[in-house]
DNA sequence: TATCTATTATATGGATACAGATAAAATCAA
DNA sequence: TTGATTTTATCTGTATCCATATAATAGATA
């Protein structure tokens, strides 16, 4: 539909979460119309795109700066995160189809392996894996697209500190617990287990902070 | 900041909000530019960012249209709405002060008073107010965002049908059970007394969908 | 030497111009 | 008369140009 721009707003999305470009780091329109080989407009729009879902923002005059979130938002944004994700656990155990609950099951274990290796960039990436499935098998497409939007919005400020390292079994283990409530089609207590686990996240991000600078 | 374009959306917002562009309307380029003798740079930033909220869809060629939502997507809306204004009173109830209780025992106060009156738009208002001020009370920056997007969206289908009248004083029954739970201290209460009571409101979606066309 | 003011440079916001793509309409053929 | 193909008109997407506002720097004065 619209190529260049979509495609700007992707690649930047990109850098963004992948941290390639950090919280507080400039963008000026003229030298990302340089970088991509394209003119101005485009780039306007990707970066007024981007400020609308908040990972920038603009200074008067100053250009766009990607959006370092202070302790208070992040906290704000792991108290709804975690509630949505033990709305998740709910409908999906109301919803559970056997394809979906095998799409679970897959992220579980993906994340028991990599916890069982200590491999943090593993564990990351099946961590997202198992929330992911949970949130598919809602079937909300709403909520689906929200717990998206908290992702990429906390993501930056997801590099794990070493402190994290020693928890990976026991976090595996929570998820155990969650896919296995989900399984027994047991929604509060799924729900409830998952806050706890978000929780759990949330109580870290003084941390976060310190280890992002 | 963006003057142009930042009124172009407010404007565009509160039109599609009060129903005067209805779901469906097409809005065009070129159309709105003179409308509002401008070019048409700031109109596309307004439509696009519009479309990026979801107000908006642009279909091929033919330009942008007011988002309708189908019964499915209300129904996803209204599950997360309920969830949200329940966590939105939990919060309420654990942080509340002297000043945010005030207003929301206004907001219900001015909803009964319309409920007795059988006024169905002051109810409305009231209605909104007595949420509003529960979600201020939360101090949750980024939920009460999130809130008031979802009220955005659903906005449009709120329009309220007859059979809903005879049910305002029962409505209004909920509210001071709500605020009774809150102001107690009880936020689990809070928050499932909250659910049910918008829960009775997704149950009516089929209903709102008939009576928007 | 420090502070305030003025000037200059630069970055964003808005207007206009242009190209490409698609949908609609019209014409021709079966 | 209907269907298909071609042509035309229009709407979106991109580029460039211009104006304005702000920030930074330099100079002057206290």
């Amino acid at each position: 539909m619209n190529r260049v721009a979509d495609r700007l707003i992707e690649t930047l999305k990109q850098e963004i979460h992948t941290g390639v470009l950090k919280p507080g780091d400039q963008l000026e329109e003229a030298t990302l119309a340089q970088r991509f080989a394209v003119s101005r407009t485009p780039v306007r729009e990707a970066v007024r795109s981007l400020v609308d879902s908040g990972l920038l923002e603009t200074r008067s005059r100053k250009g766009a700066f990607v959006r370092a979130l202070s302790a208070k938002e992040l906290i704000d944004l792991f108290e709804v995160a975690a509630e949505l994700e033990g709305l998740a656990c709910r409908l999906a155990s109301e919803r559970l189809t056997e394809q979906s609950r095998e799409l679970i099951v897959l992220g579980m274990e993906t994340c028991a392996d990599a916890a069982e290796r200590e491999d943090v960039t593993a564990y990351a990436s099946a961590n997202l894996q198992f929330h992911r499935a949970i949130h598919r098998a809602t079937g909300n497409a709403w909520l689906i697209e929200q717990l998206a939007e908290i992702e990429t919005r906390v993501n930056p400020y997801r590099s794990m500190p070493y402190s994290i390292r020693g928890r990976l079994p026991q976090s595996a283990k929570e998820h155990a617990d969650i896919l296995q409530a989900i399984s027994n089609g047991d929604g509060t207590d799924a729900a409830r287990l998952m806050r706890d686990h978000m929780m759990l996240q949330g109580k870290r991000v003084p941390l976060l902070l310190q280890h992002i600078e």
